[in-house]
DNA sequence: CTAGTATTTAGAGCGTGCTCGAGGTCAAGC
DNA sequence: GCTTGACCTCGAGCACGCTCTAAATACTAG
């Protein structure tokens, strides 16, 4: 709801949202694709401004694909490299979890069945 | 430099970095070691908060691997949500590049090679 | 010894993306 | 008519993660 009217703010929307005679806003279906939209890209890590941008160019009309394509591009880009980042970190991850699980397996033979050999353990 | 005194300050590091004799950091391969991993606690999203209690929980020393673990695991899984989230928008961000190059290429034939049809487009 | 560079501290400041609050307006229900 | 509640605007505030400054101190080269 904020969140909304922030983007709106923003200059995240394309169009301006359509209000009721009292100033309301009324949110048509293509509002709500393109705020979909928007959510999306933030949902992969595009700044505002770089959707604000985005909305321009789309608000603009045809006639700047090719800066459109440009700018996806570059985020998807980015992306796919923080995709393949994240890949990266999740071994050191799922490395830290095998040892834990490791570890309490074969502790179960001392700390964790004989708690009392490490006296203030937890 | 300045992050890592901060790292420092937040309570990331395990140990107290050692000093020489007058006081400045002399950071041991250990300490290196650990501030990667944070780094890439980090990379994948962990706030400095959690990284924090990480860090105090390897620096109590064993015993509490079963938190640990817990830790990972919630972290594990935010991560593997995210990458799910990212790869399903990453469908969008495709969709629109494909859109966009097919209307540059339909478009070679019409706006790009005879612009004068929409002046004032760019 | 001196000048210049690097590092130290504590604390302030900043960029991003919301998120909330105060005060006002309006429509609907009683 | 009056209350209730949803929405309005504008501006302030907040959470996070750094990032930088200022003033002091120390090492390093000449």
């Amino acid at each position: 709801m904020h969140t909304l009217r922030y983007y709106e703010r923003a200059g995240l929307v394309v169009t301006p949202v359509d209000r009721n005679a009292s100033g309301r806003r009324r949110y048509h279906q293509l509002d709500l694709d393109w705020i979909t939209v928007c959510a999306k890209l933030r949902a992969t890590g595009m700044p505002i401004k770089t959707i604000r941008r985005y909305a321009q160019l789309v608000s603009t009309g045809h006639g700047n694909e090719q800066e459109r394509l440009a700018l996806m591009e570059a985020h998807r880009s980015n992306v796919v490299a923080k995709l393949a980042e994240i890949h990266e970190n999740l071994k050191l991850i799922d490395h830290k979890i095998d040892v834990y699980r490791g570890r309490l397996t074969a502790g179960d033979a001392d700390q964790l069945w004989a708690p009392n050999r490490q006296a203030g353990a937890r």
